[in-house]
DNA sequence: GTGGCAAAATTGTCGGACAGTCCGATTATC
DNA sequence: GATAATCGGACTGTCCGACAATTTTGCCAC
């Protein structure tokens, strides 16, 4: 069945040299912070034009193990940042047409655990970014923008508290995805924002007060209320 | 005191053709398997060099938005393959130096729910699939590589039958990460094949009979064992 | 060492060029 | 008529050279 030959594929010079690259970063042979010799450089070392380093530099850069500050010419090796990546995950979900279902299901299984270790672990200035995102939706009462955002900065600051990068990573993709159907849900469904108001509060009382089960249980409460808002919103929009 | 002004960061032209091209594509004004124009092409459209082209569809092939079938010439509009993107997740996750206790962490918090989802949903293909993953780890009796493998097919399967793309691509990059660890684990732990070829066959099982607690029991039981063996392996290596 | 300034280096972009290869159409073959 | 060989055009991968704008560096005075 399987066939004999499978097709070469023929790397082109740009990727063969983005690996190479990109394996010195990985294995550490060159650090986070340090500075990447010119394009002119490497053209040199690669034996190559400098056309071909810089595509070779475009992936890399998109990767987000290259990087410069504002304003900086010269190209430094960075660590990928959580925002670059998640971007990237969360924009190939919504290509793939994700249904809210799938969407809830995977905050059901992360952000109680998130929020179970944030109230083991957490640290006070992030118990702080946790109060302050939270009064930033009380404030917001009229702002649906404004309120959604609250929102996704309320589960950031609970991932960011839970001391796990893991976690917190899974997680951020989630959060620009929950976005517009928050939107909605918080436009159409008059008792949400009581309900949202409540369960961060509960929320961050637990993990203040260092309750793990507390936190987990509320997390859950607070997350099933969104599949009962999505509900809702849909009977409401006459679908 | 934050500054009044932001320092305005000029995006260079290949960027900005980039995100227009991205936004067409999200937007599903582009759709996939649309051929794309030729950079030639483009260049003129845009009223910029080839190069400069050529420099902007590099980030969009890294993202996984443009790819090309084997062989062909012509770029595509594609949907990001879950690999493409979990590798880059996976990656940033390992130049951040997580600890096993993350990735731990969060396996344990997503597996369990995925094996639910599957017991519930998995089709007969998906099933298939699963058990001949199973199959292989047992078959791989003397290649540790190969049991590792099978253990991450395993883990891939069973979030395929989940039916919950999100699960899915929240845990594929934990498999790339477990692989290390895991080999270790195999190596140097005796018990480790032997449970865990139990434990995949109770979640097969499981999964078959469509008995969403017992997969999810069994899961948990299969990612705690991940921690016991880890723990042992530290010892045993002297540490 | 600090500040300032000129020189050198670097990036972003451009234009043009060429070999290798893929695609489509045309032509030749059975 | 269907299939196979052929051919020209189109396209990509790579190279060369160039230039303006800006950053970095080297140096000098204070």
């Amino acid at each position: 069945m399987n066939d004999l030959f499978v097709p070469l594929d023929d790397h082109p010079a740009y990727r063969q040299i983005a690996n190479l690259i990109e394996q010195r970063i990985v294995g550490r042979s060159l650090r986070a912070g340090d500075a990447l010799p010119s394009e002119t450089d490497l053209a040199r070392q690669f034996g190559v034009n400098r056309s071909t380093i810089r595509e070779a530099i475009r992936e890399l850069e998109v990767h987000g193990l290259l990087g410069r500050g504002r304003g900086e010419k010269r190209l430094r090796v960075t660590r990928p940042e959580p925002r670059r990546v998640s971007s990237g995950v969360s924009r190939a979900l919504a290509l793939h047409d994700v249904t809210f279902l799938e969407l809830w299901e995977a905050m059901m299984a992360l952000e109680p655990a998130a929020a179970e270790y944030a109230a083991a672990r957490r640290t006070a200035p992030q118990l702080h970014d946790l109060t302050r995102a939270s009064a930033r939706f009380k404030r917001a009462a009229d702002d649906t923008d404004a309120a959604v955002a609250a929102v996704v900065d309320f589960f950031t600051a609970v991932a960011a508290a839970s001391g796990n990068q893991v976690l917190a990573l899974s997680q951020a993709p989630l959060n620009l995805l929950l976005a517009p159907a928050l939107t909605r849900i918080v436009d159409r469904v008059p008792q949400a924002r009581a309900r949202i108001m409540e369960a961060q509060n509960k929320i961050t009382a637990a993990i203040k007060l260092r309750k793990s089960e507390q936190a987990r249980i509320w997390m859950e409460k607070h997350i099933r209320d969104f599949k009962r808002g999505h509900d809702l919103e849909l009977l409401k929009s006459g679908q």
